[in-house]
DNA sequence: ATATAATCAGATAATATTGTCTTAAATTAC
DNA sequence: GTAATTTAAGACAATATTATCTGATTATAT
């Protein structure tokens, strides 16, 4: 089971990581992105669609065609790939899923949980594409070489 | 959707902390605690069995039948929960999903995501189920009164 | 023209969630 | 002590959600 994260979006964030290894501008098809990862080819496409309609990847038909990220990678943070797919709700809602639980008068938890997702969204909001991928180089995290 | 834990999960937490807030070692049936909180009686029956099962709970059949903690509110953390119905994989696992990266060489954000989920153990194991409720005492999380 | 690769609609599969109904155990009333 | 009643246990079906696949169509480069 995925955590914190839904498999699409873990396959978004997958899929953005090896586009931003690539050259600047280069157009990356979804077929290497896949095979490359190891993840189902047309559910990575449905993501990736989506993720163009948002304008965080571009797109081009055709023969050496492909995606390529929607503006640099510096600014591009994890969070605003989470954001497009997940929305935010796992930074507002109920540690334990109570839907009416307003947190005045806040649980024994309420306050530390609130400072670990702030952290969490420091956490994904500091850290731009360009950052990951730089740390990501020359390491195989999925036969990525 | 659920964040961190599963939607069982959430219920079974829920369940224990509606247990705990009566008291000690009376027995609540499974409709008391489902109406009350407004989630599924079957869904919540087995998941009631499981920690039966378990020890964390204990159970009675018959009139007047139902389930009580299995031990103190105060030996019952709520990371015993969580290991029981979800295992402890959201505290192991890469944030992104990559299968065979082994986190030496990590990436940008490990050792963030490894404080952060610190943290996260360090919050379910420390606070009893005790402390929580004493919290949740006279408060209306989802029309407990 | 032809081949390549994204787009899109839709079916299918897998999983998670919820519900129906029967059975078994225990209590209470008689 | 027997019957009626209450409640958990359990098998199984139905639904919802998520994930994956099939097969077309459309755009574009050569
Ligand atoms: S106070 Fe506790 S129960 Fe209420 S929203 Fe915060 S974590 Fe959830
Ligand atoms: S180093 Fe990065 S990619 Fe590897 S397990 Fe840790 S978070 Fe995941």
């Amino acid at each position: 089971m995925s955590i914190l994260f839904s498999r699409q979006c873990e396959y978004a964030l997958q899929a953005i990581f090896y586009l931003a290894l690539k050259p600047h501008g280069e157009l990356t098809s979804i077929r290497d992105i896949t095979d490359k990862l190891e993840i189902p080819y047309h559910f990575v496409a449905k993501i990736l669609q989506d993720l163009t309609r948002k304008k965080l990847l571009r797109s081009h038909k055709g023969p050496s065609g492909g995606f390529s990220l929607g503006k640099s990678a510096k600014d591009i943070t994890i969070f605003q790939i989470v954001e497009a797919i997940d929305g935010d709700g796992f930074l507002k809602n109920c540690l334990f899923g109570f839907p009416k639980c307003d947190s005045d008068n806040p649980c024994s938890v309420h306050e530390q949980w609130e400072k670990i997702r702030e952290d969490i969204n420091k956490m994904l909001t500091s850290k731009s594409i360009y950052e990951m991928t730089n740390s990501m180089k020359k390491l195989q995290y999925n036969g990525i070489s």
